[in-house]
DNA sequence: CGTTTACTTGAAGCCGCTCAAACTCAGTGG
DNA sequence: CCACTGAGTTTGAGCGGCTTCAAGTAAACG
């Protein structure tokens, strides 16, 4: 599937979840819109991740999943099985580590819209990119941006004026180095790590941890 | 249990959730503060609600459950019963139900924190506390807040000043009336929902709908 | 009655938004 | 090769909503 493409899914409403999808490649983007056009993305979706309910329950609002660049996502209707859903141990399990990781990663994603303030925000951004989609390039982690201003400012509550005032400080202050407008390195996770208040742990399945928040001796400086 | 008493649990961070709790009566709110003291408050527990996992994993942050009028709160340990965890399909069952559902919660509590102004949230606040924890008296639905300002303020990204003057703005629109500070009624349920334009579902054993939001006859004004 | 705690109200300031203009760059066609 | 286009991004100026700080009020309790 290609940018912009969408996955739409109205599912009744006492329906359980029988249609599932996983990301193989690439990457893609849980949305939710208000009638008056307002959008938030509530989720990146990554490879490996288990979209098990893209559409969520209805609450008047639209949902979808967009995809933001070349993917390979892989569906899976679990309809036939339906009455054996919860006998299979292994799927359960499954369903519900991947259910309260999401939920983790959730509450991670509440406590930034609601206490942290823009710069700490778009940190915690680079630093999730960081962690999921980087590679290892010499030390410094290179990572390609899928999303553009507006996609930034949907995920972090914000406009993308601002996420471009503020992708502008931290170049200038050399915590992240763009090579063009949607790919960056991080020459320094621990510094980037120090900007976030919050340690958040990114892997939907357990694998990564977070980088120790070490105290160095660099001195902090405001950006 | 009383104002102000906590669940406070340590899980490691590879155990698999095996203390769980379930509030039988009064409610409680889950809870994460920054290491500056900025909390926020993720989640009302209200009777019904299963706590599966209060402390959730560790990422940097305080994690507790914060006891707000005096509760009953019943522990499951099912630590005995580990390995029939995922064998038991009704268990599970309830289990990603609950999930699921907080899952549903939370995204909601996205939108609102990262695309609702605060009048939007307060009203989205108060339509939930009425929804969840109202009686019906004589038409007008009642509810009694356990509360403070600063505890609204926590749960909805604001402080408590803010609050405190915005529900100044709705008693004198007569979207809701105070009989105290800690205590409302809501003479018109469907009024207050049009001040709300993401449709909120908010019991968590999938009981009450939202109430359709109908056009009447009635102008909008600013408040 | 005094003390404490929560709530309310006011004035001033700042952060992020809105609106508008300039810039970059890939794609297209002459 | 250059000019033109259009979408995405950057930058600036000004504004407004929410916060901060501070003072004042109300209710609870010894």
């Amino acid at each position: 599937m290609r940018r912009g493409d969408r996955l739409q899914i109205d599912q009744a409403a006492d329906s359980p979840a029988m249609r599932h999808w996983i990301v193989v490649s690439g990457m893609a983007a849980s949305c939710k819109a208000l009638p008056d056009g307002r959008r938030q993305i509530l989720d990146l979706e990554m490879p490996g991740d288990l979209l098990a309910r893209p559409a969520g329950t209805p609450d008047g609002t639209d949902s979808w999943v967009e995809i933001l660049c070349d993917s390979i996502v892989c569906e899976i209707d679990l309809s036939a099985d339906r009455d054996k859903l919860y006998l299979d141990p292994q799927l359960t399990k499954r369903l519900l580590d991947d259910a309260w990781s999401r939920l983790d990663a959730k509450l991670v994603h509440v406590v930034a819209l609601g206490r942290l303030d823009s710069m700490e925000r778009i940190c915690l951004f680079l630093l999730e990119m960081a962690q999921r989609s980087g590679t290892d390039k010499g030390g410094a982690t290179r990572v390609s941006l899928c999303l553009s201003r507006d996609d930034i400012a949907d995920y972090l509550g914000l406009n993308a004026e601002t996420v471009s005032r503020l992708l502008g400080r931290i170049k200038k202050a050399g915590l992240a180095i763009f090579l063009s407008p949607t790919e960056y390195a991080v020459p320094d996770m621990k510094a980037l790590a120090k900007r976030v208040p919050i340690g958040a742990r990114f892997s939907r399945s357990g694998g990564l941890a977070s980088p120790p928040r070490v105290a160095t001796a660099s001195k902090e400086v405001a950006i």
